[in-house]
DNA sequence: AACTCTACTGTCCGATCGGTCAGGAACCGA
DNA sequence: TCGGTTCCTGACCGATCGGACAGTAGAGTT
């Protein structure tokens, strides 16, 4: 039951969106890496814009739920635990990551992308306004982009099977609090 | 001289091979960008492969050579250096380095997309060589992937003008030191 | 005036795209 | 045995893609 058809293509689907791009993807192609043809993808969804949506769909939601425990105020240890969350969240979703940075602007207008882009800006916004300094606001860009930039790109050129590594898990943690304790150190001054 | 129509095209291609995907850009929205048509596109370069060729080709050869210098050995004031000269590459050139990371894998085929992943593999290589620890790795790949993909979030998502701005380049100068410098600390201990 | 070269364009072509539609095979409870 | 439902398919459509090609306007040259 877990192993549909449907699902199998979500998989597919998200995988080569993320790689190859929206565009770039075909129907045709996704259907023949999932084993059915261009016209059984568009029976079990409607269009390759629904598809889409149905392929990026959970990260989507576990993405809003991880924004809106952010911890505006609070102290070290909230802020780790964020950062686990972050982590952990970027770890199990890192191909529809990968598609809402890179593909975010580009694919303006569906409803399922824009709801991506308004939650990295709700995101952003709550991190500029208790973050003051450019130079605090770069850390934690670099921080949190680089992680997911890191986990993308270990993927794209090595063969670790990330979703099961511990040791990446609390590299990315150790090295993404200790940039983010910098900045609450400076801005906690302020 | 300097503001040609090959040279606009050439910018504007750039510009849409990295923020559509190369898949997603079309020659005709292209020209239609640059104020020439399709046609015209075809007469400055003969195929949608040679306008990206000559599109990243500044960029490939810079990198290249920002590669080459990489400092295997050296000490704090050499890794230092290499840091600078690497973001500003990342400033000047965004873009580029935009379309090398998100799409190196799907565009493999095309002779220049080959020749920077190829320097993309040697850097990773040359780097890994001297970093033992899965930890220290991970610190490398967040400090330059964090780098890379901030100034290309920071330019999606504000109005900042990147090119000009010293403080973003002093603020990522010194991100990217000190995580390496974590780097070079327990390395040296190997 | 005739010629040449450069920059550029419209038209046409085959391939591929996303999407529609009619229908086939396997299984269903009745 | 039958009608209904589920899953899947090939054939087809209009649009758009990258690219080939013939031709044109204009500036220089002789």
């Amino acid at each position: 039951m877990a192993n549909t058809s449907a699902t199998q293509l979500r998989r597919v689907a998200l995988e080569q969106f993320a790689r190859t791009g929206f565009a770039g993807a075909s129907l045709g192609s996704i259907g023949e890496a999932a084993g059915l043809s261009k016209s059984s993808v568009l029976y079990h969804y409607a269009s390759k814009e629904a598809l889409l949506t149905a392929a990026v769909a959970p990260a989507l939601a576990e993405f809003a739920e991880v924004v809106g425990s952010y911890p505006a105020s609070g102290g070290p240890e909230e802020r780790q635990r964020f950062v686990e969350r972050f982590i952990d969240l970027l770890l199990e979703h890192r191909l529809a990551v990968h598609i809402f940075i890179n593909q975010g602007q580009s694919l303006k207008g569906i409803p399922v992308i824009d709801r991506a882009n308004a939650l990295v800006h709700q995101f952003g916004e709550a991190a500029v306004d208790h973050i003051p300094s450019v130079a605090d606001r770069i850390r934690f860009g670099v921080a949190l982009g680089g992680a997911a930039y890191t986990l993308v790109a270990t993927e794209t050129w090595s063969d670790l099977d990330l979703t099961e590594n511990d040791e990446i898990r609390a590299a990315l943690v150790d090295t993404v609090s200790g940039l983010l304790a910098d900045i609450s150190a400076t801005a906690g001054t302020h």
